[in-house]
DNA sequence: ACATTGACCTGAGAGC
DNA sequence: TGCTCTCAGGTCAATG
């Protein structure tokens, strides 16, 4: 379920492999992928030009290239990219929806096992997340900025940090662990939150999210101390020992730990 | 204006 | 073994 570490992940993997490249040629295997324009359009849009630099805002992935166009990236909750080495398609080859073949012989798939998701490409970056009203990245967010989007907000706070108009980058397993090590139950309402449970938060959320980019958003590699790794109705909570529950919120299903979550 | 709910997508895993 | 059912969660449209 890429969130916003998983794509910070995908980030360095693509500015490693991708930057300074020229894209040689580009296989829309599954057009319905392709947002906004057909796949063939897609196609002569982005072959032959170079990748200049990768940008990530929330969850989605930039590509920006020579030209001034950028390859948008959205991974849903099944999406990755991989490079294959040549003919290598394996697995991956049912979930391929896009091959890049660029100017080294690396050739770099986006896959995804659903149509949650998709690719494009657009003119400019940045009036494509003026467009979509994409709010400021979870990371680049001030304590005081912070304190002003939750000012006069009516809804819970699970629903708060997962609105990505007004923070971009936090999705359900996040959040979940945002007000775990927060202590601070999803249902709770942003209006009762005191001036110290905000700063809590902020600093959790700050923290909880380069932790995990700093781990490869690889939940095998994070600290059993993290909610993310108890996912699981009956498991025990790592701070009390007491039971993880699962509750609806924000349309969503939640898991905490009742005892540490007021 | 804002918040919540339901639909979409489709594979994985559980249960029978 | 295989069938059916439920669940996963990111976004968007519809509804409250």
């Amino acid at each position: 379920m890429p969130e916003l570490p998983d794509v910070e992940v995908f980030r360095r993997f693509l500015e490693k492999h991708a930057v300074g490249k020229t894209i040689r040629g580009v296989e829309v295997r599954d057009a319905k992928s392709v947002d906004g324009i057909s796949g063939r359009k897609f196609e002569s849009v982005v072959a032959n030009r170079r990748v200049t630099k990768t940008d990530r805002h929330g969850k989605y992935l930039f590509a920006h290239l020579d030209d001034g166009h950028s390859i948008v990236f959205h991974f849903g909750m099944t999406g990755y990219l991989r490079s294959t080495g040549n003919e290598a398609d394996g697995n991956d080859g049912k979930y391929c929806k896009v091959l890049f073949d660029l100017s080294d012989g690396t050739k770099i798939l986006y896959a995804n096992k659903r149509r949650l998701g998709m690719v494009t490409v657009v003119d400019d970056a940045a009036s494509f997340i003026r467009k979509i009203e994409l709010g400021t990245d979870a990371l680049s967010l001030s304590v005081r900025e912070f304190r002003k989007l939750l000012d006069g907000k009516r809804g819970s706070v699970k629903g708060f940090l997962m609105d990505q108009n007004t923070v971009a980058g936090i999705g359900n397993v996040y959040s979940d662990e945002i007000l775990y090590q927060a202590r601070i139950h999803p249902r709770r309402k942003v209006k009762d939150l005191s001036d110290e449970d905000i700063s809590t938060l902020y600093n959790v959320m700050q923290d909880v999210l380069t932790t995990a980019v700093d781990n490869d958003a690889d939940p095998e590699r994070m600290a059993g101390s993290f909610l993310l790794k108890h996912r699981d109705e009956g498991d025990s909570c790592p701070r009390c020992g007491g039971s993880v529950s699962r509750i609806s919120a924000s349309g969503r299903s939640s898991y905490l730990c009742r005892r540490c979550q007021r």
